[in-house]
DNA sequence: AGCACGCCGACT
DNA sequence: GTCGGCGTGCTC
């Protein structure tokens, strides 16, 4: 298809003259383009085997409408479908019958996303082996899907769109009774009310994404006259946004890291290709005020920028620190925000009315064309891997974009992940400069917290059973006494159950993949979840039991509840001591989460148990002790990465200490204190964890070294998965048995092997770094026998191995 | 011959 | 994903 001009977002007619328009500026056109009365179109049908564009005319009537980015309604086969429009131009596909064109029927909805998007979801759609329709959900306008469905089993194909609902249009901000108004000690939810209001008013609707529950807190600050509600269409007005720049907390000087961070930026902006920098900066080294720096500059320069951040730490705090700096040139795109007010966001960065956009990982797509900096903060968060499909990792999407769009991509981490650490290291990749800028202080000269480790064995083999040790016991009564608080948390205690040795700390592994096994219960066995192969085993309390390692009898399944330790602490504490307990079972409900971290906020003396959702965005001064109970439980974790997911969370979680002025304690638990990624906590050093991790991974061929690619297969009938398996398997090896870089391994079964009823399977891939495996599986899955309704995911670069 | 079932390929 | 076309094989 010829390409057309290149115009983003285009609803002006083509053949105009100065109507394009460029984030809501006018731009020129040159010119007189010719009329385009083709249009490239994906079928919104998902399916392997319709993995294409199809081409139809568009009628005169429709041809400033059906743009690059328009939803269409378009005959298809003997049916109707909706498609995207990907290209337009003045020719149909080389070898395509005239009469065989048919004409577009409608047009659904406006422009999405532009050109350049589209080249990205053809990238995706080929790294990622999905079909290029999936590939386009995620630019589409949210709330707002369209889609044609049949009532019956044979009844009439009917179009069924699935508008946003109305939008709450209630704004609140600060009033005349706001100066001078100081809320009761207690009211945590109104101080946080009128905090997010210093950056300016507030939408009721986002105000209730960030702080569930804040409805009450502002009726009642109404009624005293401190805040207004008002309803209204916008507050994009003037005299709201005077107020946002006096709160924006700029500090006097940055530090030499920032600067250099700064400078790398600007480089990197300038250069216009993509480059990547990234700000490897400590817990509380400023990271935020590089980005807010960097954000400005490119807006000075008349270009947007894009920002991430892992969906939990999507917060008033953050919205508010990048409000208070951009006012309302600011949109917030996540998950907590109603359909229609999801919408309304994504709407104002395709009108052109706001050039910052913060939100998760899918903010990525919003549609916004001039883009000068791309920005990923906590950049090794396993979150930006995408679960469902289109199974993307966030961090590789921005590459290419940035690299589309011509602009920068800064990461930013106090961990960063070995991938981007590994590209740093290497210079470059993928046609673009990385560049590793470290942080190493914290404004203010604030200390990092001193972190003891004890080893559990030992205090097993002296004879204590209690999930605390002594140093932890002896420091938690002590921290009390002094009146201050403590966290302690419990590394999730891991979907899969392993044995573990109470004497020596010794985990089983798989002889052949170097993985924890995983202890079956009903069928006495270990099992290796990479390769299938399993071993029997007698655990304790079986009296043959016997450790491999040391010949002990206590090796048995391993784990310790929140429950347990709230009822130890409160046997262990003065009955005055706020105990809370955090977990999946206490904060169920909508706002739970917040309400007990209020409660943990009010208490005199207070000890918070939880499980690692408390690592990350507690940010209390009081707290000066943070107890590990067991580092061990994601270290053993069947996943190549558990070493690397357990350093990051203790680096995290001792970061909760010591905020305030006094200085903060870590303890860690484990049974394998020499552990690398335990004894780097401990001595602040990355590279003790790092070198031998490294060699660890380049040893197996893992990533960053390998691609790694889980295919699944799933579905009710248990031997139908299994031969669709085997035969996805055989088809592989028939490809890639003796091809250098390449390995095949499995099948085996999940380590979730039933989930709603479905028996799962799974092959492993493994292909070399510069590879491009999604084109390979795609087709190996299609050539394979899979049996009808046997379900198949293709994950490249995957992250969940379960 | 007449029809149920399953597989294959087209769909612009 | 959905449907029609076509071949196979069974039944009347």
């Amino acid at each position: 298809m010829a390409p057309s001009a290149h115009v983003p977002w285009g609803r002006a007619r083509l053949s105009g003259q100065r109507q394009a328009t460029y984030d809501g500026r006018t731009i020129p056109v040159g010119r007189r383009p010719a009329a385009v009365p083709f249009a490239e179109v994906v079928p919104d049908i998902p399916s392997r085997s319709l993995d294409g564009t199809f081409d139809y005319a568009i009628p005169p009537e429709l041809e400033g409408e059906c743009v690059v980015g328009a939803t269409v309604l378009v005959p298809f086969s003997h049916r109707k479908a909706v498609g995207y429009v990907v290209g337009v131009g003045e020719r149909p596909q080389e070898g395509l019958a005239p009469h065989r064109i048919l004409p577009v029927e409608r047009v659904l909805a406006g422009p999405a996303f532009d050109q350049v998007a589209a080249r990205v979801a053809r990238w995706i759609a080929r790294e990622y082996a999905c079909p290029l329709s999936e590939a386009l959900h995620p630019f589409l306008a949210p709330g707002q899907t369209v889609r044609v469905r049949r009532d019956g089993p044979d009844g009439p194909w009917t179009l069924v769109c699935e508008k946003s609902g109305p939008v709450d249009e209630r704004w609140v901000s600060l009033a005349e009774g706001a100066s001078g108004f100081v809320p009761r000690a207690n009211a945590s939810r109104q101080r946080q009310v009128l905090e997010a209001l210093q950056a300016g008013p507030a939408r009721m609707a986002e105000l209730a994404a960030t702080l569930p529950g804040c409805a009450s807190a502002v009726s009642s600050l109404r009624e005293r006259g401190v805040v207004r509600v008002e309803e209204r269409r916008r507050v994009r007005g003037v005299e709201e946004t005077t107020l946002s720049s006096a709160v924006a907390q700029r500090p006097s000087r940055l530090t030499r890291g920032q600067e250099e961070a700064l400078a790398a930026i600007a480089r990197a902006c300038d250069a216009g290709r993509g480059d990547v920098v990234l700000v490897d900066g400590v817990t509380g080294s400023g990271k935020t005020e590089v980005y807010l720096s960097a954000i400005e500059r490119e807006l000075a320069r008349g270009r947007g920028a894009l920002v991430l951040v892992p969906e939990i730490s999507l917060t008033a705090q953050t919205v508010g620190r990048f409000r208070s700096r951009f006012g309302d040139d600011v949109a917030i795109l996540h998950s907590r925000l109603s359909a229609g007010e999801r919408f309304d966001q994504w709407d104002m960065v395709r009108q052109g009315r706001a050039h910052v956009v913060v939100g998760a990982r899918s903010a990525l797509f919003a549609p916004l064309s001039n883009v000068g900096v791309v920005i990923i903060d906590e950049e090794h968060e396993a979150s930006y891997k995408q679960g469902s499909a289109p199974r993307y990792h966030a961090r590789e999407v921005a590459a290419r974009l940035a690299r589309e769009r011509g602009c920068a991509l800064v990461l930013g981490s106090a961990t960063p992940s070995l991938e981007s650490l590994e590209r740093c290291h290497e210079g470059s990749w993928g046609g673009a400069s990385w560049t590793r800028v470290s942080m190493p202080e914290r404004p203010g000269g604030a200390v990092l917290p001193s972190v003891q480790v004890v080893d559990m064995t030992q205090q097993f083999g002296s004879g204590r059973r209690s999930v605390f040790s002594r140093p932890l016991e002896d420091a938690l009564l002590e921290v009390m006494g002094r009146g201050e608080k403590a966290v302690l948390m419990l590394n999730r205690r891991g979907f899969a159950n392993f044995l573990m040795c109470r004497e020596c700390g010794a985990v089983p592994e798989c002889p052949h993949c170097s993985t924890s096994l995983t202890y079956h219960e009903r069928t006495h066995s270990l099992v290796c979840h990479s390769c299938g192969r399993s071993w029997p085993v007698r655990a304790w309390p079986d009296p043959s039991t016997r450790c491999p390692n040391c010949g002990s009898r206590y090796l048995g399944a391993y784990g310790v509840g929140t429950q347990r330790v709230e009822d130890e602490l409160r046997a262990l504490l003065p009955p005055d001591v706020e105990v809370i307990r955090m977990d999946a079972d206490t904060t169920r409900g909508k706002g739970d989460h917040q309400r007990l971290l209020e409660r943990f906020d009010g208490a005199e003396r207070a000890v918070l148990v939880g499980t690692q959702m408390i690592a990350k965005g507690l940010d209390f001064p009081e707290v000066t002790l943070v107890g590990v109970i067991n580092a061990d439980t994601t270290l053993k974790l069947p996943d190549f990465r558990a070493a690397e997911r357990t350093y990051d969370l203790l680096e995290q979680v001792s970061g909760r200490a010591g905020r305030g002025e006094r200085a903060g304690r870590v303890i860690v638990q484990t049974y394998w204190a020499s552990h690398p990624a335990i004894q780097a906590v401990a001595s602040h050093r990355r590279d003790v964890f790092l070198s031998p991790e490294l060699a660890d991974r380049r040893e197996g061929d893992y990533p960053p070294f390998s691609r790694l690619c889980n295919v699944v297969l799933w579905g009710r009938d248990a031997l139908a998965v299994r031969r669709s398996c085997d035969a996805v398997a055989a088809r592989l090896r028939e490809r890639l048995d003796g091809v250098r870089g390449w390995e095949v391994l499995g099948p085996a079964d999940c380590l979730k092997a039933r989930v709603k009823d479905r028996t799962r399977r799974h092959v492993l891939v493994k292909a070399p770094v510069g590879s491009e495996p999604g084109e390979l599986l795609s087709a190996c899955v299609t050539e394979a026998d899979v049996r009808r309704g046997v379900s198949v995911a293709i994950d490249v670069d995957a992250y969940d191995l379960m």
